[in-house]
DNA sequence: CTGTGACTTAAACGAGCGTTTGAATTGATA
DNA sequence: TATCAATTCAAACGCTCGTTTAAGTCACAG
């Protein structure tokens, strides 16, 4: 706890606090109160809060990136033409997500509340830096996709990839708040969520 | 254009500014300019800024449910327990949507932008307001997919439409800003996602 | 010890926020 | 025309915001 840097003490607490309250109530204010800190610190470490919202997403959108990408990779053993089964594509865009959900201890539970609230708020800032990540990994997966499903066109798949990210965001920023949530222990909510949630994605590619 | 009310343009610049900046932007200064009227007269009519939200909400809330409502009693003929096409009845979900959005006019498609941002944001009150509205008829519905797909279980079922909800607040929220709408003119856009989704819904369902 | 560079702090800045107040204006009714 | 309620208005309230400034603290190298 007292161990952390005064940075990563910052970068924790945002990250917390967009999950908790969202981006319209986030306060440099609450984040040094919260971080033990001050409120200059956070303009001298990151700039200004601008770039330290940009910071705590990088800092994880790189490693979650990196999984998904090693696991779609291990698939096709490195041969991009190899097809391979829809499940285990879909496992490997979705299953990354849960790893990082579970992974209390690195927080990445809270991130992915944070990642989801990123999506819906529209600033065009987040958005550009969430697309300019996002992009190259989609067209990867839809590639992967398109070869496992070759009775589907290209703009199919590319449709419905859209929609099983939009299904899966869209789970992640309900967390907590879903009235299944509720009667469920989190961490067996959020299993079933995946399990479900790939089922549904393999449904809806192989009809 | 003038000869709407104080109270009307209120409304519809909280509407257009929420759909165009999002909640955290949103401040009755920039609704008041907008509306060519004074701060005070924001908090005369709708007591304070809250308020006002929840009544752009409800504004169009109330006529996009009975719709949905609507069309699938048409379905189902008054009997619940009439087994229907599923299609049919997935589009008597999503289409009302659609028709709100092509209904510029009316505002509709501004709106839609604002119920994806509203789910978004996490804030209780809105969270509350959109619960209790959208659980009745999401069970109807879930009812009535349970009667078209014996072969799924209940729970299955849903899943799998919270996960279609999903897909569709995200493909609402996008508009604008994905890769894809800034391709085509943005009714066939429109059009297009709304067919893709219809038909990827019954996919999710029938595997 | 002393100096230096990295870090932390308290205080203040100007700006925008939601809300309230009380006076001015309007428009229908008597 | 006079009256009165409904509406609009300008001004101010207290508050929080992100950022900046300059003084302070600390560990460590010379």
């Amino acid at each position: 706890m007292t161990t952390l840097s005064t940075k990563e003490r910052i970068l924790n607490s945002t990250e917390r606090l967009i999950a908790e309250n969202g981006f319209a109530e986030l306060s440099i204010r609450k984040i040094s109160l919260q971080a033990h800190t001050n409120l200059a610190a956070i303009n001298y470490h990151f700039g200004n809060k601008q770039q330290l919202i940009n910071q705590v997403l990088e800092r994880r959108l790189n490693n979650l990136f990196e999984v998904r990408k090693k696991m779609l990779h291990e698939l096709n053993q490195g041969d991009v033409n190899l097809e391979c089964n829809l499940e285990q594509i879909l496992h490997a865009f979705i299953a990354p997500a849960l790893y990082m959900i579970n992974d209390e201890h690195q927080g990445g539970r809270v991130f992915m509340k944070v990642l989801a609230r990123a999506y819906a708020e529209q600033s065009d800032s987040l958005h550009e830096l969430l697309a300019k990540r996002y992009t190259p990994i989609i067209k990867e997966f839809a590639e992967a996709i398109n070869l496992a499903c070759p009775d589907l066109s290209r703009q199919t798949i590319f449709w419905r990839f859209h929609f099983i990210i939009g299904a899966l965001t869209y789970t992640m920023g309900d967390f907590g708040a879903s009235s299944l949530s509720k009667q469920l222990p989190e961490a067996e909510y959020f299993n079933q969520s995946v399990a479900e949630l790939i089922q549904f994605a393999v449904a809806s590619l192989t009809a």
